[in-house]
DNA sequence: AGGTATTCACATGAAACTATTCTCTGAGTTAGG
DNA sequence: TAACTCAGAGAATAGTTTCATGTGAATACCTGT
């Protein structure tokens, strides 16, 4: 066993691989030109300029789908920029934020105590009133003579989650600040997001504004060439394979990251399969491994509540097709009495079932049965192997 | 028959509450001078 | 007397509960024919 054992990892070191670079198809990947994209970071970047000259740079709103490019083009664009105001000696800053990384930028206290951590204060996690912290962070950044891009990537999440009256104070900032300049830019994949928005935050947040549209299938195709020929060794990839990959992608509306994880999975899969060559077959069975790894790390990550939550939905929907939250929270309510798990209210109870929805585990939707009353009709996914997750729910809540 | 009113069974929203984690402050305590 | 300790007051946050209000269409109830 143990001999084989190590026969096994000699084997697998003598191994050929079928990767040639193969961080060029990860997503940390930042690619040395960004393909059709061009329109955009010249927009961006003549909208920029003028922080060269420390003059002040209005605004930026930028938004478009998932995977079109957004948060790639303007981080080149200001690392350039960056590059010369450095050479230049132009005293000039750039700080990006990331929005939706839980724990750290997404709420009010957070993204300002990120911010004047970033302007080098100490600031702690919590205990501090917020309107402390602004204060720790203007004295910090008033001092100097600097422009600042503050990048707000995902702002559509932190505006959800903590309100839009950050975004006015952010808007606000500089009437605050005597020497120095801020100026924001705003990245959104939700392309209402700004309609919802207080008007004068909107007025001021989109001074300018940036569209990134989706990519069309032969421009992911195009984006799929350039990463594999950099990825892969020559001939490892099968005829049709890009383009299927391609087609994939222009089905989830044009995001170019799906595809490229698509294609960096199959050759995974490939590799470990001891196949010399990446084909189609190893593509269908990427987007299914990564669509059943998605669920399960879901699945098992959630807290107890939740799986037991799930558990109701599987057995009570087990046998017929669909099922109504009702259902579901009786079954709920009996489970929790026999685990002895404090029960949660149906209200609770809905917004998790709502959650589960949009993390797409179930399909959910609220119909009317007329004087039947209104509720949720609850499938299960297609994707969802229900006996597999049933036998990890029981484990996970002991029955 | 056609039209209006009810009604159900939750959905959805907002506010308030709970528990936890952390800072800051000032009173009390201690140890050394 | 300076340094230290420690409890209490305030904050931020996540996860809920409580209270209030909303809602779409199948039925019940009318109304005039």
């Amino acid at each position: 066993m143990q001999k084989g054992l190590t026969n096994f990892f000699e084997e697998y070191l003598a191994r050929d691989t079928i990767f040639a670079e193969k961080k060029a198809i990860q997503s940390s990947y930042i690619p040395s030109i960004i393909s059709h994209r061009d329109e955009q970071i010249n927009q961006i970047a003549s909208i920029i300029a003028p922080s060269l000259k420390s003059e002040r740079v209005s605004n930026l709103f930028i938004y478009g789908k998932p995977g079109t490019g957004k948060t790639l083009s303007v981080k080149h664009t200001t690392s350039k920029l960056l590059e010369l105001a450095k050479s230049k000696g132009v005293p000039l800053s750039t700080i990006y934020i990331n929005c939706k990384l839980k724990k750290v930028a997404d709420t009010e206290y957070r993204l300002i105590a990120h911010l004047a951590r970033e302007c080098g204060k100490d600031v702690p996690d919590t205990g501090l009133p917020t309107s402390e912290v602004y204060r720790m962070f203007f004295s910090s950044i008033g001092a100097s003579e600097k422009t600042y891009l503050l990048i707000l990537d995902e702002i559509d999440v932190l505006a959800k989650k903590a309100g839009d009256e950050i975004l006015y104070n952010l808007t606000r900032i500089n009437e605050e600040l005597k020497n120095a300049q801020i100026s924001l830019i705003g990245i959104s994949n939700d392309l209402v997001f700004v309609d919802n928005l207080d008007p004068r935050v909107k007025s001021s947040l989109s001074e300018e504004e940036v569209v990134f549209p989706p990519y069309n299938a032969p421009q992911i195709q195009g984006i799929l060439k350039e990463r594999a020929q950099l990825a892969f060794k020559p001939g490892v990839l099968a005829e049709g394979v890009i383009e299927k990959c391609a087609a994939y992608a222009a089905r989830e509306h044009g995001d170019a990251r799906r595809a490229l994880e698509v294609l960096r999975v199959a050759g995974e899969l490939a590799e470990r399969g001891n196949s010399p060559t990446v084909s189609i077959s190893h593509i269908d069975q990427a987007e299914e491994k990564i669509e059943k790894d998605r669920i399960s790390h879901i699945i098992s990550t959630q807290p107890k509540q939740y799986q037991a939550i799930l558990y109701s939905v599987l057995q009570t929907a087990e046998k017929k097709e669909h099922v109504f939250t009702g259902e579901v929270y009786e079954f709920y309510r009996a489970l929790t009495a026999k685990t002895g798990l404090r029960p949660l209210t149906q209200r609770r109870v809905s917004d998790v079932i709502a959650e589960f929805d949009m993390f797409g585990i179930i399909n959910a939707k609220v119909i009317s049965k007329g004087r039947y009353g209104r509720t949720r009709e609850i499938f299960l996914s297609p994707h969802l192997q229900t006996e597999n997750v049933t036998l990890v729910l029981q484990k996970a809540l002991d029955l």
